[in-house]
DNA sequence: AGAATACCTCAGCA
DNA sequence: ATGCTGAGGTATT
């Protein structure tokens, strides 16, 4: 083992809270093991530990050369959102809306995580009707067995986030399946052909950063398993739709509970299930709500509630 | 059009 | 104990 060598990033806890966001369904790839945050990023296994003051970090490459700083500080600032400053946004929330300033100051550093394409439209086909526990343990299953190997570390394998290709394959339903993907399997494969396909003609998913949230939005509608929620949790997440609100059970509760609604609102809530109406009619109300970032402000509110149910 | 139902799986609960 | 419910929904009817 070479000797270790960690680099920081001079970022307060209020701006950035591991312990928080990490493990908290944004999302499902980080392992906690003592003091430290493990995930993979690209191709690399990233370990991170955080104190008041700031995130250390380093990386592990797959032929265990070292990672250059030079290389990682960028790749880590584009993944946490650096140049999104939090303090302004809380205070922003705060003026716009007295129940998010109630709670906001027992659930700071939440923010938006800006996440690869790809993975994140995978893991949220996997979402639905689903917990986190169970969404982790999937993704898990889905790296190991398509992924490549990196490096082990702490006793535990890393692979790659598997790329679309890697899942075009015949066996690939069943094999998912057998790995406790259920009714999600064929919607996995489904996407994997598309976007398989997609970026044979020379295209990127992450062309579409920058893009229109309408357009983000339909292109996403296209794929299969992927519904109003999940295409409005990948606009947010991997697609720069810093405005979007999606509607989850969560969410759903919280509104009723805490925030004025209308008649319609109200009405709706004997209904079994949400009409796309409702959940357009309900997400653009918060959206008006928060603002530019309501996206940011959902996750705060989303995680307060996760929370309390514990 | 809009609402109900089936869908994989599994932990938590009565 | 066995059966039900809900988990960051969606496709189908």
């Amino acid at each position: 083992m070479g000797k270790m060598v960690w680099a920081h990033l001079a970022v307060p806890v209020k701006e950035v809270s591991l312990d928080v966001i990490l493990p908290s369904g944004q999302a499902f790839r980080w392992k906690k093991h003592h003091d430290e945050w493990v995930s993979v990023l690209k191709d690399l296994v990233i370990v991170l530990r955080q104190d008041d003051n700031q995130i250390s970090y380093r990386a592990l490459a797959s032929n265990n050369l070292p990672v250059p700083d030079s290389i990682l500080e960028p790749v880590l600032s584009d993944y946490f959102n650096l140049s999104i400053k939090l303090s302004r946004l809380y205070r922003e929330f705060g003026v716009r809306d007295s129940y998010f300033k109630k709670i906001s100051p027992s659930y700071t550093g939440i923010r938006i995580l800006r996440q690869d394409p790809w993975e994140t439209l995978v893991t949220f086909i996997c979402s639905s009707n689903n917990n986190i526990k169970r969404i982790t343990q999937m993704i898990d299953n889905l790296c190991r067995t398509y992924g490549e190997y990196i490096t082990t570390y702490n006793n535990i394998e890393y692979y790659t986030f598997p790329r679309p290709v890697s899942l075009c394959t015949s066996t690939c339903v069943q094999t998912l399946r057998d790995l406790g993907f259920g009714y999600r399997a064929a919607y996995i494969y489904k996407t994997a052909l598309q976007v398989n396909e997609w970026e044979s003609a020379g295209n990127s998913l992450s062309q579409l950063r920058g893009q229109p949230y309408e357009q983000v939005r339909e292109f996403l509608l296209g794929f299969k398993g992927v519904g109003p929620k999940v295409a409005d949790c990948v606009s947010l997440m991997a697609f720069d739709c810093h405005s979007c609100v999606p509607i989850d059970t969560h969410i759903w509760n919280i509104v009723q509970k805490r925030y004025a609604t209308t008649a319609q609102l109200r009405a709706s809530a004997k209904s079994k299930t949400m009409s796309k109406i409702m959940y357009d009619t309900l997400s653009q109300h918060l959206r008006k709500l928060w603002g530019h970032y309501a996206g940011w402000a959902q996750a705060v509110i989303f995680i307060s509630e996760l929370r309390k149910n514990e």
